[in-house]
Formats: structure tokens, C-alpha cells, sequence
DNA sequence: TTGAAAGCGATACCAG
DNA sequence: CTGGTATCGCTTTCAA
């Protein structure tokens, strides 16, 4: 790491100790129930213009912050939707999602927070976050036993939304189904004329989860055809994929699906590399359509996903937090679209 | 958005009210006190090992899981770390600095949490931060005025750690000298021989804070020389970059600072559709030593930044929380190392 | 070695 | 319209 010279600046100021309502109460001269009130608007009991304004002004002067902590701890629930931090890099798609994802929930009065889950696991993950008791959480269904559902369910949490390639019982899922994804992929090669058609599977664990229902989906989508399918585990490395190319054109396919558009890049590269000519000798599509995939040559077709935006899912988790008696939905939020350039 | 059908499945099992310590120890058959010493391994006091374990069963049996809120509350602050959600696409850079820190700190017993801060802004998230009481914050300086260094101490922060350019008063500041990268990138390509100097400004919003230092940092390193730095806009798109190709010849450089490698594969795409070639005509260099640098033709020259580790990070919030009077410091951290390649 | 009880801060009853 | 006050779940003294 890069030398850290130490460099003492200005001295803090003096801490002084932390202000609560009582301090409010007390500064303009009323209960601590009054200054809850106006903080609060609550419209359920009338307080007058001026001491209103007395208490805002005193919470104003303190530097009032409420405790979050005392609210939870009354109301005997938080208003934190809790998702896990993503644990690998995400890409535009992703976050742009979040965002909206935030801004809508925000808008509606709930606390997003993405909660570091690095090292925890299983059950002991699902513990951690019922600790901050959850007014919703949204996860990776893979990452949720059932006695995770169990734990979250019972400590409190109104919505529990879980996605990915199957539900999990008791719970609302997103259902993300990658097959989708090789078929449409699978698909489009097919109809270009291509048979024998290889799949990129990436070796890096944590991908399994949408790489192989990709490659099932490929096989689906040419299970009654006179095609050919091949698996091709790849590394995301330079060698890798040069290893990958040299042994190309004894594979004999003429076709390749790379999992996606940065695959496809690393996989291109490495062919044009040995000489393979794409799409002439080798057709390839990616998937995600990347901004890289257009600023390959030739340009890289590719399957679009489509995918719900944050205001949805935050609509859904609205929903669901009101009416916490409803029965689990199962929605199928995945679409899956070629876009056909120049490299198929 | 994708149509999403709706399909009910199993219906939710009983929601049994929450089990607090009170129920443990009814369980148990101790009281509440006890309860606590034994979750909590507290070693100032001796418990019979029967008692342990009869506790510990009780609260497995009932799914015990301890209120955080309650906890904190009676603590008086929490052990969370909160830090803003990247509101842009994060590269893996980021990404595994995050996992590293959340992984460190985690062991230190600590609860790494991103806040989800569209729509907020000054002080207002600083307030919104200050809510949970968090233990430390680690903000991008621009991100919080002295207002909100104010509200976050006064609330209990015990540290607060800001990165950016430019230290922020009352914080410990970790300093991303971003005009190192331009310097190095200049110098670069004046040793390589380059005179006339073009440097790549994004256009999107949120990125001046690195670009201008970037681009100062070009201009530092080579103002006693009669090298030219020319400032050319662009925006993340194919147009916006074949509009600058187009008129690049007019410009008569002989070398680009691209920002950073994404830039620079879409600025390399466009001058080489407009038939300049690099690195003869124009010189290339980018930031970020990101993959796709290594899988460009010709192969990207880049500036890589070293950064500290996450561990690192770590270790100084917990430094700081558990030595609040300490004035606070400021940390040079950013590095930055040119990797030649063929662009240059 | 264990238990009783105070109290953290905010809220929502119920009296006045 | 406003003020007492009990309450949420947990930790931690102090007593037994």
C-alpha cells in the first residue's frame, strides 16, 4: 500500500453530549410529548401555531437529531429495507437500479441500507439482519434457507422479497430465469444458420447461478434441432482465453454464446488473435448489452435484459408492507431480447 | 418494465409474536440478567456452565435473536459504519476495497452498512445519518459540509473519516490526490516523446472531481515545458466520440490522456474508424488498469492507482473509534504508477 | 452465582 | 390543547 505520513491538523471541537427531545422540551418550555407531537405533525392532536414553533425553533437551536434507535425500539419496528451489499463489481444496469430502487423507497419513507455480508453465510446472515429488525429485505434467494425466511418472518419483517432462478417458500420472489437468456441467445444463432455452437461457462464461483441455467437455456432452445452444444469453461484471463483460441479450431464449432458482452470481448480478442475470423468462421453473441459491445469489431450482437425498474419493485415492497397478510407472489420479472449487430 | 403475472404459492406460516431475553429466561428458568452475561460472554461475571447451557438452548429453541435497537439504545451508540452507496457504476477496484473493508471490520465486531443517499443531500443525510447513531462514517468529503461534520460528532460519531481531494475540517481525511494520475499520465507521454498534449474531461456529471485534478495534474507536470495541454470534453457515448474524431486532425495532437481506460477504448474506437492510428499518429494512455485495457489493439497503456487496502482502512476507524481524542489526521493515499503498454 | 430494578430516548395513551 | 407516565428490549449496577 502507499506510505501513510502522518499530519496532525486542527484539534476537534469539545463533544458536547448528545440532545434529546427532553433538551428540546425543556429549551422551549413544554412536555416532552408536545415536542414529539410537532416533530411528528401528528395530526391526531392540535397544538398551537406558536408553541409549534417554540419546539421547532428549540430543536432547531440544539442541533436535534432524533434516535432512531428509541423510535425503532417503541414502535417495535424500523423503517430499514435491507438488501445484502453486492459482493462482486455490478455494472450499470445494476446500479442504476439501486438508484431508483432507493430514491422511490425514499420517497415513501423507508431507510435503504445495503448491508455488508462479507463473511457471513446461511442462517448467521439471516441473524444479523433481524438484529436491526427490518421492516422489509430484499436478497438473493440462494442466499436464504428457509429457516433464514423463519428467522427474518418472525423477528418481524413485513416483505421479504427474494430473487433469483427459483423461489424460495414464503416469500415473495422476483423470479430471474437465465434460461431465458441461452434461449434467446441459442435462438438467434440457430436462426442465422449456425449449429454447432459452443457456450462460455466462467470458471469464477459465484457465477453458477446465472451461467448455468444460461447454458441450459442454449440446450433448450436447440434441444430438437440437429444442432450441437458445447460447454467451454473460461477464466476471466488473458490466458485463459488464449488457451481457449489455440485449441479452436479443433473444437470445429461455428458458433459461440461468451455468458456475456465482457466474456464475449476477452473470447474475441483471443480468436482474432489465432486468426478466427467472427462472424465468417465463428458467430458470437454476449449478453447485458455493454456500451464495449458496440465499440467492439465487428460490433457484438448481444441479449438485452430487460428488467423491472427500482420504482417497481419499491411499489411491490410498499404493497407488501402494508398488507403483510397477503400470500407470496411470484413474479417473473425477466426479459431477455436479441440485439443482432454485426457479429453474428 | 416486464410484465409480471401473478401466481400464489404457499401461504405464510403463523407469525408468532417476537421472543425477547424475557422469554429466553422464562425458558430457562433464570432471569433476564443472567440471560444477557451468557449471550454476551460477559467475563466479569461467573456463570455455572449448567446455566450456560440451559440458556443457550432456551434461546436457540425460541430463535432468540437480540433486538440491535434495544441495544443501542441502552449502550448509547451503535457499532455501525456507515458510508454512502456508490451512486455510480463501480469498477472491481471498488468493489473488492468495499469487500475487504466490510470483511476487517466485520471481524472487529463491527456493522458495515452503505446508506442509501439519492435524494439527500448536505445536511440533510448528514442528519438522516446521524439518526442511527453510527459509530464512524467514511463520506466523500465533498459530500459533507462543517455543518454535518457538527450534527454526525454531536450525534456520537466517533470517527469520521472523509475521502476526497481536499481534507475536511474536523475529520480524518483521506486525501485521492487525483492530480497525481494526470502527472504521471503527463510526464508519461512527454518522455515518450509527445509535445502536444490532449487530455479526455468527462462530461457526465458527478466525475469533475476526479477529471479537473486529473487534468491539472497533466498541466503541473508539464508547465516549464513546451509541451500543449488541450482540455477536450467528451461525453460516454459513440457519438460524442465520433464527432471528436472527426475533428481530430484539426486539432493536431500527438498524444490523449483518456481519463480513464473505458474512455479510452471509446476514443480509440473513434479514431480508429476515422483511420488515426495509434499509437503513431496519437499516443493513447487511460487510468484505472482495468482488463479490457490489456485487450485492446494495440494494447492500452495505463495509470494504475494504488490504493490501500481495505484492511488498512479498517484499521484506522478502529483506531480512531477507539481513540476519539486523537486530532485528527490526514492520509496521502492515492498512488499512481504508468504501465506501459503499446498504446504509447 | 443469580436476581431485582433502573434507565437509555421516543411515543401514545389518558387525565387534566 | 398540553403534561404526566407507562412502555418498548436490553444491559449493568447493586444486593442478596
Amino acid at each position: 500500500m502507499v506510505q501513510i505520513p502522518k499530519t496532525p491538523a486542527s484539534s476537534s471541537p469539545a463533544p458536547r453530549s448528545v440532545p434529546t427531545s427532553a433538551d428540546v422540551a425543556r429549551l422551549a418550555g413544554v412536555s416532552r410529548a408536545t415536542v414529539s407531537y410537532v416533530l411528528n405533525n401528528t395530526s391526531t392532536v392540535r397544538i398551537s401555531e406558536p408553541t409549534r414553533r417554540r419546539v421547532r425553533e428549540a430543536a432547531e437551536e440544539l442541533g436535534y437529531v432524533p434516535h432512531a434507535a428509541a423510535r425503532t425500539l417503541r414502535a417495535g419496528h424500523s423503517r430499514l429495507v435491507l438488501m445484502p451489499a453486492p459482493a462482486f463489481p455490478v455494472g450499470p444496469l445494476y446500479t442504476r437500479f439501486i438508484g431508483e430502487l432507493q430514491g422511490a423507497l425514499g420517497r415513501l419513507d423507508y431507510t435503504v441500507v445495503q448491508f455488508g455480508t462479507v463473511g457471513l453465510h446461511g442462517d448467521d446472515a439471516a441473524r444479523a439482519w433481524a438484529e436491526l429488525r427490518p421492516v422489509a429485505v430484499l436478497v438473493a434467494g440462494h442466499e436464504l434457507g428457509t429457516r433464514g425466511v423463519a428467522v427474518l418472518r418472525r423477528s418481524g419483517a413485513r416483505a421479504i422479497v427474494t430473487f433469483g432462478t427459483e423461489a424460495v417458500d414464503g416469500t415473495h420472489a422476483l423470479l430471474l430465469d437465465h434460461t431465458a437468456v441461452g434461449r434467446s441467445a441459442g435462438r438467434h444463432l440457430y436462426d442465422v444458420g449456425r449449429r454447432r455452437i459452443g457456450v462460455v461457462v466462467p470458471e469464477e464461483s459465484g457465477l453458477e447461478s446465472f451461467s448455468q441455467p444460461r447454458l441450459h437455456g442454449v440446450r433448450d432452445a436447440l434441444a430438437d434441432t440437429d444442432a450441437t452444444v458445447t460447454a467451454l469453461p473460461l477464466a476471466y484471463e488473458e490466458e485463459s482465453a488464449a488457451r481457449l483460441a489455440a485449441r479452436w479450431r479443433g473444437l470445429g464449432l461455428d458458433a459461440v454464446f461468451a455468458y456475456n458482452d465482457e466474456y464475449a470481448m476477452l473470447l474475441m480478442r483471443a480468436l482474432q488473435d489465432e486468426g478466427v475470423s467472427i462472424p465468417e468462421d465463428t458467430a458470437m453473441i454476449g449478453a447485458d448489452d455493454l456500451m464495449l459491445g458496440r465499440l467492439l469489431r465487428p460490433r457484438l450482437s448481444t441479449v438485452h435484459l430487460e428488467v423491472p425498474s427500482g420504482r417497481d419493485l419499491a411499489e411491490l415492497v410498499d404493497r407488501v408492507v402494508r398488507a403483510p397478510g397477503r400470500a407470496p407472489e411470484q413474479h417473473e420479472i425477466l426479459g431477455a431480447a436479441v440485439i443482432h449487430r454485426d457479429s453474428t
